[in-house]
DNA sequence: GACTAGTGCGCCCTTATCGTA
DNA sequence: CTACGATAAGGGCGCACTAGT
């Protein structure tokens, strides 16, 4: 009976407003009502409001689909963490999560939208789709940041801006400024034998190493003992320490969740804590107050570095490449050291 | 001199491979690359893998952009948390972070990608710009999913599945039996008056108050005593009950937060944990095991709750409406109680 | 001629539908 | 039935241009 091909061609039932039927509506062309809709001067007041009025009343929405195929940009960031369930660390380290509500404030603000990944899945892909990418976690080493670096975007990196040559832009606590708040708290107190729990390869823990040495008195004697991120880590690095005579009276960790380990192993081995030996965190994590001696440790503001990296990365999308920041941090006095 | 408008459409120097390019370079069509590259049957094995060497050789790429557009798809996940750094709950829960590991597993092995969002933003935006929903948080009532429901998108939620008469799929713990859990626990070791903190009006603590009410034996008294999710809710929670003559020997917190609190409050009151009195968080968070004194707690498996729960939305994606599902819990017995 | 307010056209790239050999 | 192709969306926006001051 119907001619439905026509009919389709006449007045084809569509589902989905676009700006074109937005435009027939309110008797202009489809790139006005695209420019009211953007608040384009080019647009009359007027007239931008009434387009705007008349999307609203019917239920227009818009594309970004479309707007991302035309302008070649997914209006998207690519946040890198690394959550390995069979890794012991992830799951001790809310402070990420703390950084992610940072970069959410910020990139949200900017209209854009965060996408969660992992190294090993942008890594594998051939094309990040996103218009940057946020690299976060400790075990961002210089070898990652190059292996993404083939993608032609935008990289910002958590971390050691020291000795970074590669591409990308670096912020990062200022870890040898934590590791000099460290030796002085040890200098005040009159520690003399020091182990530093963590692994100098890394650059951000070598950084802390050199500040730990800048503020320790001269007579001081400072030994890095190797040992990975987590509490286990941390308790077997000291346990093995702990045989024969004691040569220290001091630990700095790495992280609060490795000093927690230290914690366990100094108990187990009968000794006091800070009576015989002192021990001090990195990070302030909410273990580090709460832990069964509360734990002195040095707080990175990890809200504000999400804050940071994500305004990095929109200043770099804006067309201006941003320079690499150093955060400040802080010592927190609990009792432990 | 050149015709310019006709040199771009003889020989438009294009930055970009195209399916049509490489449909020339293999003397195709666009539509039979296409259907290579996606391992469609319709295309001869031999074909298919010339094409694919083809994309490979000359640095194809694909443009999901324009996929996207023409499927009206995003191949993306929304994932709705709330990381309110002036909020104290977020900073203390690490358990979100196990979640979303769990998540990223499943969603990134199915080819989507993981849209962070949170409620505010996505209440506001016109549009979900994803496929569906995942809400999180102990936030997660009612309200907060019938204003998504507006948006034409599976919504997939963790919460408690009694009471749930809204749109969307509910998948959460089994938190009638962790209550119970509790409530026998404080039942075997002889405990009489028990403290609940937490808010009831909150369905899924509702279900634990339900649960110890039922582990307890018959003569044993409960009170809840309403709080929020904080430690220091926790704290003033209790604090408040502890003027006067003490009438309960075992607090139940609906978060090991809370518990914390709890701890601090009977610790500044001067009694003995277990002794005096017994304390039982929910969680099973990392602080738990490290507390002051090592905390009695009820293990959800957030880990594998963000794996069901990525599951469920890709089956309903897949064209299959999913089944709410319920997640054991197990009583992790420490020193609390 | 310079400016304002607005338009027509084509392109971004992939894929469902229908058709053909 | 198997293997492939031509066509037409999908929706927004840059570009080059014009009508009217």
């Amino acid at each position: 009976m119907s001619d439905e091909s026509t009919a389709n061609k006449e007045a084809r039932p569509r589902d989905r407003l676009r700006m074109a039927d937005l435009a027939v509506l309110a008797g202009v062309s489809a790139i006005t009502v695209s420019r009211a809709l953007r608040d384009s001067s080019l647009v009359r007041p007027d007239v931008r409001e009434r387009i705007k009025q008349l999307a609203e009343t019917h239920g227009y929405k818009f594309s970004s689909a479309a707007r991302n195929l035309r302008l070649m940009r997914t209006h998207s960031i690519a946040v890198v963490i690394d959550i390995d369930p069979s890794d012991e660390r992830p799951m001790g380290d809310p402070v990420i999560l703390a950084a992610l509500g940072g970069m959410m404030q910020e990139i949200t603000k900017a209209r854009y939208r965060i996408v969660l990944t992992t190294s090993e899945q942008i890594r594998s892909a051939a094309h990040p789709d996103a218009d940057g990418i946020i690299l976060l976690g400790q075990g961002a080493h210089e070898d990652a940041v190059l292996q993404l670096a083939r993608f032609d975007v935008p990289i910002v990196v958590w971390g050691s801006a020291e000795g970074h040559v590669g591409p990308g832009v670096v912020v990062g606590s200022d870890n040898e400024a934590g590791g000099v708040l460290i030796g002085r708290r040890f200098a005040e107190t009159g520690r003399r034998g020091i182990l530093y729990l963590g692994d100098e390869s890394h650059p951000e823990v070598a950084a802390r190493v050199r500040g730990v040495r800048q503020g320790l008195p001269p007579g001081a004697k400072l030994t890095v003992v190797p040992c990975t991120f987590s509490a286990s880590a941390g308790r077997e690095a000291l346990a093995s320490r702990l045989g024969g005579e004691r040569t220290f009276d001091a630990v700095a960790a790495c992280s609060d969740l490795v000093a927690i380990g230290a914690l366990d192993a100094l108990k187990a081995g009968g000794f006091a804590v800070p009576g015989d030996v002192a021990v001090i965190g990195f990070d302030d994590s909410p273990i580090a107050a709460t832990a069964a001696i509360p734990l002195t440790t040095v707080r990175q503001d990890w809200n504000a570095a999400g804050r940071l990296l994500a305004r990095k990365m929109l200043t770099w999308l804006g067309g201006e490449e941003p320079t690499p920041e150093v955060i400040p941090v802080s010592l927190v006095a609990r009792l432990s050291a």
